[in-house]
DNA sequence: GCCAACGTTGGC
DNA sequence: GCCAACGTTGGC
């Protein structure tokens, strides 16, 4: 079982979404980073939990978990013309990128702030923290997610 | 809205 | 395969 952090903006989709339907799989759609792709195509898997990170918006920071309860498969969004995630340059036959399902864990009781992650020490190695990074998709170590919700 | 940093595209 | 131009991300 492994843990990653998953970006969204919370006007997109938020922990508020996963916490109002936690029944149901969220479809994670929308990834047009190759290696934020082969994240989710090649190590995301079933059970694996997730960090979901509030970006641009008001207060950023990490608001939630969420669990995956279905492995990658071909992002629906990117044959959708209407979809503000289509590629027109991605065939049937050969999708170029994909999508996983997720599941609402928990809301924490406070979002876990930016300035906070950054001010830890112990967060130093996360990609989410270095310089320049924009990675959307981002494996988190056992010791790091400990150590990353022990700050709330 | 600004802009630094990074990724992608396409001409050569 | 290089690299300039352009587009995107995302904090501020």
């Amino acid at each position: 079982m492994n843990y990653w952090l998953f970006k969204t903006e919370p006007s997109e989709c938020s922990i508020d979404d996963f916490a109002h339907n936690p029944t149901q799989a969220i479809v994670w759609e929308g990834v047009r980073n190759y290696q934020a792709r082969n994240y989710l195509r090649d190590d995301v898997a079933i059970g694996d939990q997730v960090l979901i990170y509030h970006s641009s918006c008001k207060l950023i920071g990490v608001a939630g978990i969420a669990e995956v309860v279905r492995a990658a498969y071909a992002d629906p969004s990117q044959f959708d013309s209407r979809s503000v995630y289509y590629d027109a340059k991605s065939i049937a036959a050969q999708p170029r990128w994909v999508a996983v399902d997720l599941r609402f864990v928990s809301k924490l009781p406070a979002v876990i702030t930016l300035d906070k992650i950054k001010s830890s020490a112990k967060m130093a190695e996360l990609p989410l923290v270095q310089k320049g990074s924009r990675l959307s998709v981002m494996p988190v170590t056992a010791q790091q997610w400990r150590d990353l919700l022990a700050l709330q």
